[in-house]
Formats: structure tokens, sequence, C-alpha cells
DNA sequence: TATAATAATCGT
DNA sequence: ACGATTATTATA
């Protein structure tokens, strides 16, 4: 619909990659575009999520490191139909294999927002995109992922939200992880910082939203990821910017 | 106390 | 919604 602004400080190059070459590369380096001093990949707190309770460390920090996430999980699904068109994959949910459980979520949840959506405590996970049905394999089981997947959209796309009590609790998350508005606008929500602190502190009611609606459908979603999810968007840039499909860089 | 980082405001 | 500007807060 909107968000089709694709604004970048630094010159990348950004390929829609016809496929038969060979594999595609990402330096840490390209996922870090503005050298964010903030973002220390490294500094890893041997793996465990902030427990509840204790006092959150920098979104910095806490991240489990993932050792390369992107690259394995994308090379396999790029394997998938590297068949010599191009490479796009719908985003999301790429990491969710990758880490052990996190704990989910130091607050408690969502309640007042939705009953449809989301089971509390589960992670209720959206399964990954299913690869296009390629001849050969199970058409029925990725048909029925796909339905499953088509509904939960469609949920998500009807869903009123609550965006007094969302910017309350995106707010707080900010806080908590030490995480700069400008750095969770442009990563997640693809906007301003400034317009960020506006969403936040004057909150327009769901039903005088317009466009202005899918910012705060980005900021429920980002909400509902598991910790290690969250800041891996954070430290991604851009992903969600581009309709929602990740174009590798390369 | 100076400076940097971050957030809020406001004109467009 | 952007982005320049100003205000606030953290830090060395």
């Amino acid at each position: 619909m909107d968000e089709t602004r694709v604004r970048d400080r630094a010159p990348l190059t950004v390929i829609v990659a016809p496929s038969n070459a060979s594999p595609p590369r990402l330096s840490p380096a390209d996922l870090l575009p503005d050298g964010d001093a903030a973002f220390h990949p490294l500094s890893a707190v041997n793996g465990r999520l902030t427990p509840p309770g204790l006092e959150p460390a920098s979104y910095a920090t806490l991240t489990p490191l993932l050792p390369l996430p992107p690259i394995s999980t994308v090379s396999d699904k790029f394997a998938y139909h590297a068949g010599g068109t191009f490479t796009v994959i719908q985003q999301q949910q790429s990491y969710a294999s990758l880490s052990p459980a996190p704990y989910n979520e130091p607050l408690s949840p969502q309640s007042a927002y939705s009953r449809r959506s989301a089971s509390p405590n589960s992670f209720e996970r959206r399964s990954p995109t299913p690869p296009l049905p390629s001849p050969g394999l199970d058409l029925n089981a990725a048909l029925l992922a796909r339905e499953e997947q088509a509904q939960q959209q469609s949920q998500n796309d009807t869903e009123e939200i609550n965006t007094k009590e969302l910017a309350q609790r995106i707010s707080g998350e900010l806080k908590r992880y030490s995480i700069p508005q400008a750095i969770f606008a442009q990563r997640v929500l693809c906007r301003s910082q400034g317009t960020l602190s506006d969403l936040l502190r004057n909150p327009k009611p769901w039903s005088k939203l317009k466009s202005g609606r899918e910012t705060f459908r980005r900021m429920w979603k980002w909400l509902q990821e598991p910790e290690f999810q969250r800041m891996s968007a954070l430290r991604l840039a851009g992903t969600l910017c581009m309709n929602g499909i990740y174009v590798f860089i390369y």
C-alpha cells in the first residue's frame, strides 16, 4: 500500500539477483549500513536473554549471537528454487529455527489488545513462508501451510489495534532495552525518529487512521515476536521496508 | 561542566 | 510523514 520509500544513506548495491551465479554473500557490514556504533554484533552475553525481572541489558548486548544468521537459512531457501530466476523471499521468521527457544516476554502478555490473535504464552509460530511448491514435492502440505498463512495474514490485516496501549507498550519496550527511537523507527517501521516520537506520544485512534495503520501494525507485529527475533529485526536494517520482501544485497 | 546521544516539537 | 531544530538526558 504505502511504505515504499527506500532511503539509504550509504549507497547500497541492491541487486535482485539472477541466481545461477554463486550463492549470495552477505557481509555483516552490509547489515549495518550506518556504521552504528550501537551495534556490537559480537558482544553477546553468552546466549541468555533477559530473564524476566532482571534489569535488561542494552539491546545491543543481549542478542544471543546468531552466528551469521541470515546466510545459512537464506541459502537453503535460495538453493531451493535456484532455478535461474531471481531470489526474492517473502520476509519473515527466518531465524526461528536457528536459535534455542527464547524467553518470550518479560512483560505480561497482551490481553486487552485483541481477542483473536496470538495465544498469550505460546509462540504461535507463524510458519516460515513455505517455498513455492516445487514439482515433485508435497503439494498438499505446501498448500495447507499457505492457507494457514493466508488466514493469519488476513487476521492481522483485519485486526483492530488499540493504538494508545500499543504506543505505551512500545515505549516501554524501547526503554527496557534502551532502543533508540531512531533505530526502531528506521529499522522496523521505516519511519523517521520524529514520526515515531509523535506516534508514540499522540497516537491517533485506530478509527481515525488511514495509511498510518500500517505503521501500527508493524509495531504490533514486532511486539509479538519472540525477543531474539525482535533484536534481529533491529539489527537487520531495512528488511521490512520493501514490501515485506527480502532482497539480497551483495 | 562540556559534549554527545536521544527525544520532542513544529513547519512544511 | 519528513526532517530540521530545539530540548532533554546521559557521559566523560
